[in-house]
RNA sequence: GGGCGAUUAGUGUAGUCUGGAUAUCACCUCGGAUUUCUAAUCCGAGAACACGGGUUCGAAUCCUGUAUCGCCCA
């Protein structure tokens, strides 16, 4: 509907001219209606009452009255209470679906194309993943998707733990296993068992701390053993990937050994720019205005005391290979709330280095915790954190169980691949479809539910649209001539819905916000929902309505596939 | 102690950036619709902006204070 709005603004112009109306007094008032009972578009004219010294009423019904004849093509003015309100014409919605439908982007404009880094997922060598890996991964995922629509260079970037102290035991642990086969390895337990023998054998620890130094001075052994471990752990890694059905693959690795050997620059350029100061043995930089609890100056740690380096000296190596070699002028960080100190720092420092400048935009995505039904972080019953890959498995036994139910003429394989979109599809969209800054509920019964703002409502929708031309033997591709008439209500409210998608997507991409989207698409289902208790399709009683209808149908098929598919959802054609 | 963020019906949420009319959508509760195109749905009703002050013609939205909760601070 944004479309009316700059339409209306247009026509508007030489009656408020005429009316000695200054544009800047008027244009930024006029916007989408907030109460869409009176219109799509409304003006209050409240503030225009001390310019023209008269009321709101009467300014409104003046423009109302004057505007009329000139924009009746586009909308039916009225005016109530000092708000100018306007209808968008039957004519010129039906205009505006017809342009979606002959649209194969359903009207997203296509933006200047920019290189964008996204850091998602990032789990851990040598672990298993968890709940906690979920929602970076699937909101990073949906903001690769969906930029990547709008016609950018998306660059994933999958920063794995793979360096650093810990890798010491980690393959000193490997080594004393070596008996058991590698596709035999339990990661569950892998790393906790090491740490345990670190903390309980000094000898096991002491040779931990030499695989350390073998590991950094690049023995050849220590590298191999350490790509084992590595790529041990990747089969796990793509394993959940492949579930969870993420566009992530080893192509956008970039671990933290991979920067492992710029760090030493990074520290020689810190210095270079003179910000590099020593505070209590270790190599720190001070950005202004940060304090400690004591109230002192808080740095930001680029190399410890024992010579080890930190993450934000990972972070800055790859804020300079982002800018020098990728070519980037956008990154976004995918990571959890907590973190947000640290990026500002981080940020500042980078800035103030050098490394980048104002021409690049890096943007901490910022995410709540992952909560259970008793509002405590959510862990399995023992406290300990929950595997993502039984999580995963358990959504598709779970949505197995409800479709079993409700459909039983399903075959058993079909069963199988619907179920796996749903169970799959409810986990993402229960994450992505509210505001990833706040803390959310995981309930399994509410995700799985095919009631409320959830994939099964969303994907049963499309399902119901797929069925509908199932029956009838009618191709979808044969509708896409038809000429789209809106007439009765629910139609209307079906067209001002499809020919909001486009401007859903770029309020969600702007914000990094996916849940606007999945709240435009919920909606959308919803006014489908309508218009099919509403209207007849098939058994509309005249042909011309009943292509209309399909038209509309497909349409709105494609939209909610489309839309979901951003958000990395799939959707089946029955269920 | 300092910093950051949050608080919307019984429950979960949208809207807050960019102030506008009776605050969104759902779960839930209650009432209604089925010779059905998938009722897995639809229609109707109920119930909420944490609290105080300020700015404004107008505040859930902006400013400020308080409370509660969460997170961060070698």
């Amino acid at each position: 509907m944004r479309d009316i709005v700059t339409s209306i603004r247009q026509n508007l112009a030489e009656v408020m001219d005429d009316l000695g109306i200054d544009k800047s007094d008027w244009s930024p008032l006029l916007t989408l209606a907030t109460d869409t009972t009176h219109g799509d578009v409304a003006m209050p004219c409240h503030s225009l009452a001390r310019v023209l010294k008269k009321s709101p009423v009467a300014i409104a019904e003046e423009i109302s009255v004057s505007c009329r004849d000139k924009i009746s093509s586009i909308a039916e003015v009225d005016s109530i209470n000092g708000f100018l309100n306007f209808t968008a014409t039957q004519n010129w919605l039906e205009n505006a679906v017809a342009n979606v439908a002959s649209d194969d982007k359903f009207g997203v404009n296509i933006e200047k194309q920019r290189i964008i880094v996204i850091d998602y997922s990032s789990p851990n060598v040598a672990k298993t993943m968890h709940v906690g890996h979920l929602r970076s991964t699937v909101i990073g995922d949906a903001l690769n998707r969906m930029l990547t629509y709008k016609g950018h260079h998306v660059v994933p970037e999958n920063h794995i733990g793979d360096w650093g102290t810990p890798f010491g035991m980690l393959i000193e642990h490997y080594l004393e296993l070596e008996s058991v086969a590698v596709e035999d390895i339990d990661l569950e337990s892998f790393y906790k068992q090491a740490r345990l023998k670190f903390d309980e054998d000094q000898d096991f620890a002491k040779k931990s701390r030499n695989r350390v130094v073998k590991l950094q001075s690049g023995d050849e052994y220590t590298l191999e053993l350490w790509q084992q471990l590595v790529d041990i752990s990747l089969v796990h890694f793509n394993d959940v990937y492949q579930k969870l059905g993420v566009l992530l693959t080893d192509q956008d690795l970039a671990g933290e050994s991979k920067y492992e050997i710029l760090l030493p620059e990074v520290v020689a350029r810190l210095e270079q720019a003179n910000l590099l100061e020593f505070s209590q043995g270790a190599e720190v930089v001070f950005p202004e205005g940060w304090v400690n609890r004591e109230g002192e100056p808080l740095p930001l740690i680029i190399r410890k005391g024992d010579g080890g380096f930190n993450y934000a000296t990972t972070d800055l190596a790859c804020i300079i290979d982002r800018v020098e070699n990728i070519g980037s002028s956008e990154f976004l960080y995918v990571v959890g709330q907590e973190q947000k100190q640290h990026f500002a720092m981080v940020f500042e420092v980078a800035r103030n280095a050098g490394f980048m400048d104002e021409s690049v935009r890096a943007v901490h995505i910022p995410f709540g915790m992952v909560l259970g039904t008793d509002g405590k972080k959510l862990a399995s019953r023992g406290g300990l954190a929950i595997s993502l890959k039984d999580l995963l498995d358990e959504a598709v036994l779970r949505a197995d169980a409800v479709i079993a139910e409700k459909n039983q003429e399903l075959t058993e394989s079909e069963r199988a691949k619907i179920a796996r979109m749903i169970g799959i599809g409810a986990v993402k969209y229960s994450d992505l479809s509210s505001d990833r800054t706040k803390d959310y509920t995981f309930d399994w019964d509410e995700m799985l539910s095919f009631e409320g703002n959830t994939s099964p409502y969303l994907q049963y929708a499309h399902a119901r649209i797929c069925s509908i031309f199932k029956k009838s033997g009618i191709k979808r591709e044969s509708t896409r001539e038809s000429v789209i008439n809106l007439v009765e209500p629910s139609e209307l409210a079906l067209g001002r819905s499809i020919i909001g998608f486009a401007e859903a997507l770029d309020d969600s991409c702007e914000k990094y916000l996916p849940h606007r989207l999945a709240t435009y698409l919920h909606s959308l289902a919803q006014s489908f929902a309508a218009f099919y208790e509403n209207c007849h399709v098939l058994i509309a009683e005249e042909e011309s309505v009943k292509l209309s209808r399909l038209a509309l149908c497909d349409l709105t098929a494609r939209i909610l596939n489309t839309g979901l598919e951003l958000l990395g959802i799939e959707s089946p054609e029955q269920m």
